[in-house]
RNA sequence: AGGCGCGUAGCUCAGUUGGUUAGAGCGCUACCUUGACAUGGUAGAGGUCGUUGGUUCGACUCCAAUCGCGCCUACCA
C-alpha cells in the first residue's frame, strides 16, 4: 500500500468498475427490497452541496440496505426543469441577438434538447463523483417518453374525473416570462414602498372617502370601495356611488366586513377585482351589489397587458382607459396618475409604507395578479386522503415534527394552477376545434377516434405546458414504468423513504402523495427525512451573489485560490459585489481549497447530519475527517505488513465469515477488542435505522481511532515483535487484527465507500472472508457486519479498563512530572488485591510496553512504602518511587490536585446521601450506585491524602 | 399575526424515556522525528448547559415565563 491516503488515485478506478460490473443494479434475491427515488435534479444543473448532503444520506441507506441482503434500488433521474431550463437557453439566444419567438416553438424546443444533450451528463457525472450507488441503467427523464405516457394518463383520468378544469381567474403572472406561475413559485420580499392617500368625490357632490392604496396605478381598474360595515364614519354612505377619478367612472360603496379592517389606513378600501386576490374575493361576494351600477365586465376590469403595461381600448369597446395612459409601463403610469391627481388636488398624503413585494423565484419580475384562462386541478379532493395517510402513519416524517407543516398546507391548499405559457415542458394533452370545444385525450389520434373526428375536422393543440411538478408529482410511480404494470412496480412501490430539504414538502412530497394515493392506491414512501440545509461556517445560506457558495467538487479535487475567486466573481447578478466577494473569499481560502477526496466529505456530511438541524459546513471538520481516512489508510498498512504472507490462523478454514479451525489462542486484548467491535456494529445499527447518521458516524470514528488504533494496535505490537509470544498468540492477534479490519471496512462502507473497497480488496482474501484470487469480489455486496452476541465479552472488557487505567495513570505521572515518555520507570504496587496481583502479572507486556515500565515489584502490606508519586487502579496504589525522577513539590502539587478534585465530588453525594427524602423516594438501585461511589471516592481519598502527608513530611 | 426550531468549551456540534466527574472534533498549551500514521503520539487547560421561576429526593434533560437568533406560512388595502 502506497505511504500516504490519497483519494483521487482510488476513487474515479472504483467507481468506473463498479458500474462497469452492474453492481448497483438491484439484486435477484432478498427476501425485502429497498428502494428510495432520487429526487431529481434539474437536468442542466449543477451539483452543490445540498445534492452532497442529500445524496450522501441516501447512497449510505442504500449501501447499507445493500449489504443487509435487501432487494435495493436507488432511481436515478433527472428533470427537465420548465421554467428554470428554458431561461437558460433563452439566455444564450440573447448573446445571438435572438428571442424564443424567432426560432418558433418547434425549433426552440430543439434547442433545448441539444442544451440538454451537451449540459446534461454534467448532473449524473458528478453525481457519480460522490459515489452514489444509482442503477444508471434504469436512469429516467422527467420528458422521456415513458413518464411523458404517464402524464398525459393522470391528466386525462383527471380531466374524465372531473379534477382538472379550465377556468378565468386571478393568477400570479409573471411580466417578465409571460406565464403564469403557482402560489409556490411566488415569494415575497419587504421594500419601501408608499401608501398613497387618494380623494375619491361622492357623485352627490358631499365631499369625498379617502382610500389608502399602495398601488395607484390601478384605480384604472377599480370597480367599487368597501368599507366595513360597522364603521360609524362611513356606514351611511353604503350603495351612494363614487366618481372615480381619471377615468369619468362611477363606481358604488359597498360593505363588506372581512376584507376591511377600519383601523387600518382610511378605513375606505380600492376595490381592483381584476388585479389583487382580496379584491377579486370582495368583488366575488359582491357582485350583485357592483354591477347595478351597470359596469362594464361587471366591474372585472382588467387594465394591463401581458408585460404589464397599460393596456390599449381595443379589446372592448367600452374605451375604460383613458387615453393619456395607454401603453404605459405600470411603474411610468404610478408616476404619471399621482402627479395628475395631485394637480387636481386629489390627493390627501403620500406616506412611507414597507409592504410585502411578491417576485417570482425564477425570474425576480414583480408578479402581477393577472386575469388569464388556466388549467387547474381541484386540489380538496386528492388532498383528504393525502392527510388521512399521514394521520394513521403510512407515511411517516422524520422528524415528526414536519407533519405539522405538511397539515397546515393541505388544510388550506387552493387548487393547483398546472398551466403554464412556456415551451419546455409537457403539452397539455387538449385540443380545441373552432367553436372553442375542448377535447382531452392521450393524443390527437385518440380524441378524433373518441368524437368522432375526421381528420379534416381542424383541431388545435392548447399552446401550454404543464408545470414542471405535475411530472414530477408522479415520479415514485412514472420511473417503474406506470401505467405499465411492470414488475419493477410491483417490487418497489411504495418506496422506503423519501430523502429531501424541507424547502420542497409543498412543490414535491405532498403532491407525490396525493398522485401516489390516487393512481397507485398507496402512498409513495413510507417514511419522509427531512433534512436541513447546509449553510456556510457562519450559518449564512449558499448563494452566488453572497459569494460564499461551495462546490462539492471542489473540496473533493481541490481548487486554487486564483480559479476559485474567478468563480465566485463572474457571472454574479451584481457586479459590484465582485471586489467584496473577492476579498472575504482570499481572506478565508488564503491556500484555495485542499482535496479532501469524496469519502472524507461524505463523513463529515453524515456526521453533521443531526436530524431536522441546519447544517454550518465547517471546512475544519473535512479536515479532521481526510485525517481520520489518512488514520484508516496507515492503521490498514500496519495490518497488512503484519498479516501479508503471515499465519493468521485462517488457512484452512472454509471461506467466510467463519469461525477458527486452526489452534489459536486469543489475548485479552483479542477479546476486548472483539468486544468492543460487538458493540459498536450495534450502535451504528441502530443509528442508521434511526436516521442518525451523526451518531453512526461518530461510533465508528471513535472505534477506530480511539480503540483500534490507540490501543488495539498499540497492544499487538509486543505480542508479535516479541519471541517469547506463542505461535498460537501470535496467529490469535494477526487473525482479530485482520478480521476487526476486515468487519470495520463493512461496517464503515456505507458512509465512505471508496477507502474502504481499495483497502478490503487487500484485507478480504487475508481475512479468509473471500478466495485470494477472486477476481469479481466487492465489498459493496458483502454482508453487513452484525453483533454477534457470543464474542461479548464483559470479562475481557473489564479487565482491560485495568490495563488501562494503569497505563495511563503511569502516563499522566509522566506527562505532569516531565519525565521523559520513553524513559523506562520502576514500579510499586501498594494495596494490591490477588486480581491485581494476577493481572500486573499476566499483563506485564502490555504495561512494559505501553507504560514503559521497567520492572513491577508488589509490596506486601508490612512493606514500607518509599516516597514515590502515586496512580490509583481501583484500590491499588501505583507507585513510581521519587528517586530522582520525581520533583515532591510538583507530585505534591498533583496530589492535592486530585485531592480537590475528589473532596469536591464526595462533598455533593453525601449532602445527596445526607438527604432521606433522596433515601425513601429514589430507586434502591440509584441509592446503592451513589454510595458505592462514595465509598470508592473515600478510599481514594484517603490514600491519597496518606501519601500527600508522606511527602510533606519529607 | 400564526406555526416550527435553536441558544451546551474560543469555534462547529453530541448529550436517547430526569440519576456520569456534562462529552467529541477543530483550535489552544507543554512534551515527543518510538520501525502504521507529524494528515501523527502523550499529557493538559477550557463550560454556574441564554435568563428567571416552578415540578421533583434529584433538572442540560420536564413545565411556565422571559431575552436573543433563525426559518416557514399568511398577509392590511
Amino acid at each position: 500500500m502506497e505511504k500516504t491516503y490519497n483519494p483521487s488515485t482510488i476513487e474515479q478506478r472504483w467507481y468506473e468498475t463498479w458500474e462497469e460490473r452492474g453492481y448497483f443494479s438491484p439484486s435477484n434475491s432478498g427476501d425485502k427490497s429497498y428502494c428510495i427515488m432520487i429526487p431529481p435534479p434539474n437536468v442542466t444543473g449543477s451539483l452543490h452541496m445540498g445534492h452532497g448532503f442529500n445524496n450522501t444520506i441516501m447512497d449510505t441507506l442504500i449501501r447499507y440496505h445493500r449489504m443487509k441482503g435487501d432487494k435495493t434500488l436507488w432511481q436515478p433521474g433527472t428533470d427537465h426543469a420548465g421554467i428554470a431550463t428554458q431561461i437558460v437557453v433563452e439566455r444564450q439566444l440573447e448573446g445571438e441577438q435572438k428571442k424564443r419567438h424567432d426560432l418558433g416553438r418547434e425549433k426552440f424546443i430543439e434547442r433545448i434538447w441539444e442544451w440538454k444533450k451537451e449540459s446534461g451528463g454534467n448532473i449524473t457525472r458528478q453525481l457519480r463523483r460522490l459515489g452514489s450507488s444509482l442503477d444508471w441503467q434504469h436512469e429516467r427523464f422527467t420528458m422521456d417518453d415513458g413518464l411523458s405516457d404517464a402524464v398525459k394518463e393522470v391528466f386525462v383520468r383527471l380531466y374524465e374525473e372531473g379534477l382538472i378544469y379550465r377556468g378565468k381567474r386571478l393568477v400570479n403572472w409573471d411580466p417578465k416570462l409571460h406565464t403564469a406561475v403557482s402560489d409556490l413559485e411566488v415569494i415575497s420580499a419587504e421594500k419601501n414602498g408608499h401608501m398613497w392617500h387618494m380623494r375619491y368625490p361622492l357623485s352627490n357632490g358631499q365631499g369625498h372617502l379617502v382610500v389608502a392604496t399602495t398601488r395607484p396605478e390601478t384605480l384604472l381598474g377599480d370597480c367599487a370601495v368597501a368599507v366595513n360595515p360597522s364603521d360609524e364614519r362611513y356606514k351611511h354612505m353604503v350603495g351612494e356611488l363614487l366618481e372615480l377619478p381619471l377615468t369619468g367612472r362611477r363606481i358604488p360603496i359597498i360593505a363588506d366586513e372581512e376584507h376591511v379592517d377600519p383601523e387600518f389606513g382610511t378605513g375606505c378600501v380600492k376595490i381592483t377585482p381584476a388585479h389583487d386576490f382580496n379584491d377579486y374575493a370582495v368583488w366575488q361576494r359582491h357582485r350583485d351589489e357592483i354591477s347595478i351600477s351597470e359596469q362594464a365586465h361587471g366591474g372585472l376590469i382588467n387594465i394591463f397587458t401581458i408585460d404589464a403595461a397599460i393596456r390599449s381600448n381595443e379589446e372592448d369597446e367600452t374605451n375604460l382607459i383613458p387615453e393619456k395612459y395607454i401603453g404605459m409601463d405600470r411603474y411610468d403610469a404610478r408616476k404619471q396618475m399621482v402627479a395628475d391627481l395631485e394637480a387636481l388636488g386629489l390627493l390627501e398624503k403620500v406616506e412611507d409604507h414597507k409592504l410585502m413585494v411578491p417576485q417570482c423565484e425564477r425570474s425576480g419580475a414583480v408578479i402581477e395578479p393577472f386575469l388569464t384562462d388556466q388549467w387547474y386541478i381541484k386540489v380538496a379532493p386528492l388532498a383528504k386522503p393525502a392527510i388521512e395517510a399521514v394521520e394513521n402513519g403510512q407515511v411517516r416524517f422524520v422528524p415528526s415534527s414536519w407533519k405539522n407543516t405538511y397539515y397546515e398546507w393541505m388544510h388550506n391548499i387552493q387548487d393547483w394552477c398546472i398551466s403554464r405559457q412556456i415551451w419546455w415542458g409537457h403539452r397539455i394533452p387538449a385540443w380545441y376545434d373552432e367553436k372553442g370545444n375542448i377535447y382531452v385525450g392521450r393524443s390527437e389520434t385518440e380524441v378524433r377516434n373518441q368524437h368522432n373526428l375526421d381528420d379534416n375536422y381542424p383541431l388545435r393543440q392548447d399552446e401550454d405546458v404543464l408545470d414542471t411538478w405535475f411530472s414530477s408529482a408522479l415520479w415514485p410511480f412514472s420511473t417503474l414504468g406506470w401505467p405499465e404494470q411492470t414488475e419493477r412496480l410491483k417490487d418497489y412501490y411504495p418506496t422506503d423513504v423519501l430523502v429531501t430539504g424541507f424547502d420542497i414538502i409543498f412543490f414535491w412530497v405532498a403532491r407525490m402523495i396525493m398522485m401516489g394515493i390516487k393512481f397507485m392506491g398507496d402512498v409513495p414512501f413510507k417514511e419522509v427525512y427531512v433534512h436541513g440545509l447546509v449553510r456556510d461556517s457562519h450559518g449564512n445560506k449558499m448563494s452566488k451573489s453572497k459569494g460564499n457558495v461551495l462546490d462539492p467538487i471542489d473540496l473533493i479535487d481541490s481548487i486554487g485560490l486564483e480559479a476559485l475567486v474567478a468563480k465566485r466573481t463572474t457571472g454574479l447578478m451584481n457586479p459590484k459585489d465582485a471586489q467584496k466577494i473577492e476579498d472575504q473569499t482570499r481572506n478565508e481560502f488564503p491556500e484555495g481549497i485542499s482535496s479532501f477526496g469524496t469519502d472524507a466529505l461524505r463523513f463529515t456530511f453524515a456526521a453533521l447530519a443531526a436530524t431536522g438541524r441546519d447544517i454550518k459546513f465547517d471546512m475544519g471538520r473535512v479536515e479532521g475527517y481526510r485525517n481520520f481516512c489518512n488514520k484508516l489508510w496507515n492503521a490498514s498498512r500496519y495490518v497488512m505488513m503484519n498479516v501479508e504472507g503471515k499465519d493468521c490462523g485462517i488457512s484452512g478454514v472454509k471461506i467466510g465469515y467463519s469461525e477458527p479451525a486452526v489452534e489459536l489462542e486469543r489475548s485479552i486484548a483479542d477479546r476486548w477488542i472483539l468486544s468492543r467491535l460487538q458493540k459498536t456494529k450495534q450502535a451504528v445499527a441502530i443509528a442508521i435505522d434511526s436516521y442518525r447518521f451523526d451518531h453512526a458516524a461518530q461510533a465508528i470514528y471513535e472505534f477506530t481511532w480511539n480503540e483500534y488504533c490507540d490501543w488495539y494496535l498499540e497492544l499487538c505490537k509486543p505480542v508479535l515483535n516479541n519471541n517469547n509470544t506463542t505461535d498460537a498468540a501470535k496467529r490469535g492477534t494477526r487473525r482479530t487484527l485482520v478480521r476487526v479490519l476486515e468487519s470495520l471496512l463493512r461496517l464503515t462502507h456505507p458512509i465512505m465507500p471508496f477507502i474502504t473497497e481499495e483497502i478490503w480488496q487487500r484485507v478480504a482474501p487475508i481475512a479468509g472472508v473471500i478466495e485470494a484470487d477472486t477476481q469479481e469480489a466487492t465489498i459493496i455486496n458483502q454482508p453487513y457486519p452484525t453483533q454477534r452476541q457470543s464474542l461479548i465479552d464483559e470479562k475481557a472488557e473489564n479487565e482491560m479498563a485495568w490495563v488501562m487505567q494503569f497505563i495511563l495513570g503511569i502516563r499522566k505521572i509522566k506527562g505532569e512530572m516531565n519525565i521523559p515518555p520513553g524513559k523506562p520507570v520502576p514500579v510499586l504496587l501498594a494495596n494490591a488485591s490477588e486480581s491485581d496481583k494476577l493481572f500486573a502479572i499476566q499483563h506485564r507486556l502490555y504495561l512494559d510496553f505501553l507504560a514503559r515500565t521497567d520492572s513491577i515489584l508488589v509490596l506486601n502490606s508490612n512493606e514500607q512504602e518509599p516516597e514515590s508519586a502515586t496512580a490509583l487502579v481501583g484500590e491499588m496504589k501505583v507507585l513510581i518511587p521519587l528517586a530522582d525522577l520525581i520533583n515532591k513539590e510538583a507530585e505534591a502539587k498533583r496530589l492535592e490536585k486530585e485531592i480537590a478534585r475528589l473532596q469536591n465530588d464526595s462533598g455533593a453525594t453525601e449532602k445527596k446521601l445526607a438527604n432521606p427524602n433522596f433515601i425513601d423516594k429514589a430507586p434502591q438501585m440509584v441509592v446503592q450506585k451513589v454510595r458505592e461511589k462514595l465509598a470508592e471516592n473515600h478510599k481514594a481519598l484517603e490514600s491519597l491524602q496518606a501519601q500527600l502527608a508522606k511527602i510533606q513530611q519529607l
